[in-house]
DNA sequence: GTTTTTCCTTGACGACTGTCCAAGATTTTT
DNA sequence: AAAAATCTTGGACAGTCGTCAAGGAAAAAC
């Protein structure tokens, strides 16, 4: 009995031990993998080299076998904390929006914003999700962050419509396909130093929005 | 004077030569420019090596800066192959459809055989525009063929709001952002093997095309 | 047929890649 | 304070990369 009662506290308390390693252990796996998205954001997929991502992170290159199996491991990581970033951008937008006019204003402002903000997190992202064109490891976590950001421009397309007392003219892919493409191209065009078609794609984006909703009469 | 068209002719002769060997050169670069194209298309740019591309061709890989500077110029020719290959497949469908339907129906069907048939191209295609969010050197390339890839698709739509009796509904850039914005979608869901998926975008495509176009009552 | 020019192969170079490991530094446990 | 476990470093490894040059093969010019 009391050997048994010891050797549970003893199990308990390596559980604790082992419990808090873990933690330490996935901390330092998210902040490596911080940094090697702030890399890939930089340099893009193709020209990312592990030196260089421990270079933008206080360790040295070695350290990142000691946290990741591999290359393709730690990328992968990386990739879902830009899902955690990127996927709740509107939401603010769309909960405190009271008219249909407010909220559409509002939508193509933090649009353009984060174009502007995190040109090159995007640009990752778009390298990426082209990446799975031709690496099937990646699709898996392509896609599912695809299916969220669809579900995120629909949250306040829908919403739009519901303030405007319409309804949506087109599935849930086609008005992602359509707002992705207006963000893809005028990234693109700033990234370019094309500030005129940026310009030009704000002040036509209302217009797309409402192509993409019928009012009722 | 007899010294002078003595010159003359032999001006005239070496430059024939001189022609000639040009033709020649051109041609090399050309069917080497394919090669690289095919390699571009099978791997993507991350993984394309010189060494990779001379193995798709007929020669070693040191031919390859016998006939271009370095590896930029090399792909950079392969980009413009893609343009010449590309930029004018529905014209066809065009000058032959008598009826709106038909229209429609024609370019549904091309647009998903293409997107069958020439998958590892168009994906080469996004993965280079893509490309040129991180180095500037495609930029002008990338965005010429974009222009010209915009007025292909304009050429459709606007000439099925004509068969319709109806305008198309948006600007040319949002069209074709749309359009786009579908094939990428249903290329990448084809190259994940989502036959399911793609056959939706199919079913669905002829509803976003109404969605461009206004018909008038 | 010989010389000259053009074309192509082969091998080498330095730099860079992902991966792994031995050994030292640091932290935690006892 | 000693011992053990954990973390980190920096160098070595086997490859691959783009580039280049020497020299042979082929073609053209005479």
């Amino acid at each position: 009995m009391t050997d048994v009662a010891e050797s549970k506290v003893a199990e308990s308390k390596q559980d604790r031990i082992a419990r808090r390693q873990v933690d330490k252990f996935d901390a330092r796996r998210t902040e490596l993998a911080v940094a090697t998205l702030h890399t890939l954001a930089e340099l893009g997929y193709a020209r990312t080299s592990l030196r260089e991502i421990a270079q933008n992170s206080e360790f040295s290159h070695g350290v990142l076998h000691y946290y990741f199996a591999d290359k393709r491991d730690l990328i992968t990581e990386a990739v879902r904390q830009y899902e955690v970033v990127c996927v709740t951008r509107y939401d603010e937008v769309v909960a405190h929006a009271v008219t249909s006019e407010q909220l559409r204003a509002e939508f193509v402002a933090m649009f353009f914003d984060t174009l502007g903000q995190d040109a090159t997190l995007h640009r990752l992202w778009y390298d990426l999700r082209n990446q799975s064109l031709f690496d099937a490891s990646f699709r898996a976590d392509v896609l599912e962050i695809d299916t969220h950001r669809e579900a995120m421009v629909w949250r306040v397309i829908s919403r739009y419509a519901e303030l405007l007392g319409g309804v949506v003219a087109g599935s849930s892919g086609t008005v992602y396909v359509t707002l992705d493409g207006v963000f893809q191209r005028a990234l693109l065009h700033h990234l370019a130093g094309d500030a005129e078609t940026v310009a030009r794609l704000r002040a036509e984006l209302p217009d797309v929005i409402d192509l993409l909703v019928s009012k009722a009469d």
